[in-house]
DNA sequence: TAGTGGTCTAGACCACCCC
DNA sequence: GGGTGGTCTAGACCACTAA
């Protein structure tokens, strides 16, 4: 048998998502719900308290209990991709592929894709824009064994992300952050002056033991801010 | 009048912190707690409630209330203090504390510690040096509620940090990271030139569901390098 | 002043864990 | 079987908010 502040949690739940209970809205009051699903007080509140706790309702003395404003909590340092991301803001993704081809494996990224020196790697070179603003540079290098018609994706419909999520499940990823000032290359793809401030991501995936890829994202520190939530307890 | 479930509560950290209870011991049932504090169960039981809320108990059906285990910090983006960081990387570690005063939240600051507008919180500026080198500005608002002695530590032998998340097990933390170029103060403490790129990094930290800090750090580009590596496959 | 959440009581029954 | 936490009741008094 179902604890029975469970009917009153997936009640207010259920109005939440619906829409009933608006961000913002008053939800009935402990008293009302009490009475209407024929419980204690007590019982009303504990589902109330789960839902406060989670992070749905906030409460306050003397005034009611209330539908929490939606967080604008954007994307994390997880596997998102950039084009989800940007929908989620509500802004409108589009990409330019500046390069697609199969390149030799040089220096760092041999090294940080694990794949011998000279060895052939596919590569792709995408600026990606939020309403039409420029936002990133991606410089990604993939390792052919697990994508052998990496080249042959539509990147414009896709992003390099999505297709190798979509097949690789990734368990592991890497990154590290840095500031600095962009090559008068970099610069002249992102359209910014040398002099701003970047954002440097480099971003490693696995799957299982497989390095899928070895990534350079460039964000004019301007136009870009990278957000991340953890949670770490037990609750 | 204080609850006397703080009573409780109160009693149950105090213990812990001081060791009588160590991770992985069980505490006192509810209902030798409740009658030794005098108290109904609901009352003890809300006390334990809370602490495992906040991440410092936990609790097993039929079997007992446990202390948590001090989870050692994730080498996620997590909580590791600086000082450890550079010690992990064999460097030696020293500090400058600039400023540690009670300051008013105005702003951002206000808002983001969750406190009105023109309350009292701590604050402390401290530079940290990396073999000499200094690689940060620490700039920290403290809820003078969760830590009314905060100003008093010794900030030479301890961090800010390793000194709140021994009271306090972090269970959540906020990550905000951008490329920004200081402003002409900045670069002064850091002995840097304004031109220079810099990390800035917002963290927040709860443990449970308070809000125990607001830290701005700033790194300069060419000194510093965040690193995170995560887990997140069932592979 | 009426309504709301914050706290509290003194019982109760149950499922679960461990002995 | 005895102890533990999970849930639940039917009341209660209080501080705070809002009208």
């Amino acid at each position: 048998m179902k604890p029975s502040y469970t009917r009153i949690k997936d009640y207010l739940i259920e109005q939440i998502e619906q829409g009933a209970f608006a961000p913002g809205d008053r939800i009935p009051a402990e008293n009302t719900l009490a009475k209407e699903f024929g419980v204690s007080r007590m019982t009303a509140n504990k589902a109330i308290r789960d839902l406060v706790h989670q992070g749905m309702l906030m409460r306050r003395t003397g005034s009611g209990t209330y539908v929490v404003e939606l967080k604008a909590e954007s994307s994390l340092f997880e596997i998102k991709n950039i084009a989800d991301e940007i929908r989620a803001r509500g802004g409108v993704h589009s990409s330019d592929v500046n390069r697609l081809e199969e390149v030799r494996a040089l220096g760092d990224v041999a090294i940080f894709l694990g794949v011998q020196t000279g060895s052939r790697v596919f590569y792709s070179e995408i600026v990606h824009r939020e309403n039409g603003v420029k936002i990133q540079l991606e410089r990604r290098h993939v390792n052919p064994r697990l994508a052998p018609d990496y080249l042959e994706q539509d990147f414009e419909s896709q992003t390099p992300n999505a297709i190798l999520v979509a097949r690789y499940p990734v368990t592991d990823v890497e990154h590290s952050v840095e500031a600095v000032h962009p090559s008068p290359q970099e610069a002249a793809l992102l359209d910014i002056s040398e002099r701003e401030a970047c954002l440097k991501v480099i971003r490693r995936s696995w799957s299982g033991e497989l390095l899928i890829s070895y990534t350079q994202l460039l964000h004019p520190g301007s136009r870009y801010k990278l957000n991340a939530r953890f949670h770490t307890g037990s609750l």
